[in-house]
RNA sequence: GUCCCCAUCGUCCAGCCUGGCUCAGGACUCCAGAUUUUCGAUCUGGCAACAGGGGUUCAAAUCCCCUUGGGGACACCA
């Protein structure tokens, strides 16, 4: 039988991390499979319906490199069938017309959670006779079908990711699958949806794992096979608490602006919670991970989101990318932050990321650690200046250095080193002496990339103007 | 309140199913040392955990029970 997924999100806002996790095991799991992912908006919910999510739960999918086979279909589409099979119950007595409005509902049960007794529904409408059910029709108009649980039994299956699970049926209640506006429940459309599409696995988040036993015996009233369930743990914010928008930075349109690359986020992200035969934390490819990828290896404790471990696997996907690709995806930022001038030569802007990529962890990093590079004139932190431009000997060095370079025809960083190597040869001074005054000359920092690069992608006139500004200020004192 | 799930370093995971090879392994973070052309780069090293209690067993991180803690569900949300 060929493997069917799907991922099914509700368009109520942005993806966030856990969503993106949910739909990558789908996908890890269908590729492996060689299945089909279907995609499937469940917008069932008209209330809570914002405007545009869709568009952005798509756009994020695809930059995260999730493509689907299927979709997208929208239950709102698909209406009639669900009212269809919901008459089907209501025929066979396993469903029912409720009356009972959302403020009774709302009363009963806040008086039952303070009365400590479950908070379900009481299932009275169950009880109605065709008079009353009449005159309640007449007297309200608006009606929703409940589902009728069997009173007795239990309901039991397992999970393929934490094994035999077991609800007794005593524990449930009655529940809507049709709104009092014709429009399915979730718990409803979801099962009508999954037989419909012949979905074979069901990988979902941990929070689902209650709402199965009710799914199960809705499959049972309508005489379907269920299909396998997968129950992902969650994703929990640093404190402890389930992800919310107040969270911190887990919508996923973030990560795209900081610059994480999708391969590098998906690496972590199938970290969380999966983890292959070995020790193996990094992977050269989404493929080497699809090939790793299975559902047995899925640990079903929750994890809590820390992103430290991400700027890791991001520094290193963005050191092993070749330079053309990382420049390609860096101008943006540099254009954002007014660095560009637009006539800058596409070589010597690669030579500046290919310096600057091994020591960046978000590509958006590019601004403040090499600002220099394109910044026609820089400006000195004062207290850094007077520890590093200050010393007695730093006013000469500088300046034999200075004239040394201005001599220079070929201005290469192997000619910037040589006379560098003079320079503290001659006044017999360490290395550091000179090259760290110079290299807070240059770049206005005390931490970089080796300097006599710097030198040579800087070129001469930046360089020594760069050197004046220095020598003036340790002259100045 | 009731039900369900979960419980190994600060964090993510391995080991658990199929007890002994484990005074528990890897990674991130942090700390120290090295490189002396800096460090936010690199290399080397270090700190650091089986929630508690009871069983079962010759032997338990591993199996069972209880307690505690965390999470989820119990909506005309998904």
């Amino acid at each position: 039988m060929k493997v069917r997924v799907r991922f099914a999100p509700s368009p109520t806002g942005f993806l966030h991390i856990g969503g993106a996790r949910t739909a990558l095991f789908n996908w890890l799991f269908a590729r492996n499979k060689g299945g089909a992912l279907i995609l499937r908006v469940e917008d069932t919910d008209v209330a809570r319906a914002a405007s545009g999510a869709v568009e952005k739960i798509l756009e994020d999918l695809k930059w995260l490199g999730i493509t689907w086979d299927e979709g997208a279909y929208f239950q709102t589409e698909r209406l009639s069938l669900y009212r269809h099979y919901a008459e089907l119950l209501l025929k066979n007595g396993k469903a029912y017309f409720c009356y009972c409005s959302p403020e009774e509902l709302d009363v009963r049960r806040k008086e039952a959670l303070t009365k400590g007794n479950p908070p379900g529904y009481d299932g009275r409408c169950h009880q109605l006779s065709t008079g009353e059910a009449e005159k309640l029709k007449k007297a309200r108009g608006k009606r929703v079908i409940r589902f009728k649980i069997p009173h007795t039994g239990a309901t039991e299956f397992t999970d393929l990711v934490r094994g035999k699970i077991r609800f007794n049926h005593s524990v449930l209640e009655d529940f809507v699958i049709m709104k009092s506006d014709g429009i399915p429940t979730f718990i409803f459309a979801n099962v009508v949806d999954d037989e419909n599409m012949e979905i074979t696995h069901v990988i979902r988040g941990d929070e689902h794992l209650s709402n199965t036993p009710r799914q199960l015996l809705l499959y049972q009233a309508l005489g379907w096979q269920p299909p396998f369930f997968a129950h992902l743990s969650m994703i929990l914010g640093t404190d402890g608490k389930k992800l919310s928008k107040r969270t911190g930075a887990v919508s996923l349109s973030w990560y795209r602006k900081e610059g994480y690359l999708p391969e590098a986020l998906v690496n972590y992200l199938v970290l969380l919670g999966w983890a292959p035969e070995g020790n193996q934390e990094l992977f050269s490819s989404t493929k080497e991970i699809i090939k790793k990828f299975s559902l047995k290896r899925i640990s079903c404790n929750p994890a809590i989101y820390d992103t430290k471990k991400l700027d890791w696997i991001n520094g290193n996907y963005i050191k092993r990318s070749n330079c053309k690709k990382i420049t390609m995806l860096i101008k943006p930022y540099l254009e954002a932050a007014n660095l560009l001038q637009g006539d800058e030569d596409e070589g010597w802007l690669e030579q500046v990321i290919e310096l600057e990529k091994g020591r960046i962890k978000r590509l958006s990093q590019i601004v403040e650690y090499g600002d220099f590079f394109f910044l026609p004139e820089i400006s000195y932190e004062k207290d850094i200046a007077n520890s590093v431009l200050l010393r007695k000997e730093t006013k000469e060095l500088l300046g034999a250095y200075r004239a040394a370079l201005s001599e220079l025809e070929d201005f290469t960083k192997e000619e910037a080193e040589k006379r560098a190597r003079k320079v503290i040869k001659d006044a017999g001074v360490k290395g550091g002496d000179l090259i760290h005054p110079v290299r807070f000359a240059l770049t206005g920092r005390t931490v970089g990339p080796g300097l006599f690069e710097i030198i040579a992608l800087l070129g001469k006139k930046k360089t020594l103007h760069r050197l004046d500004n220095a020598i003036k200020i340790a002259k100045g004192c």
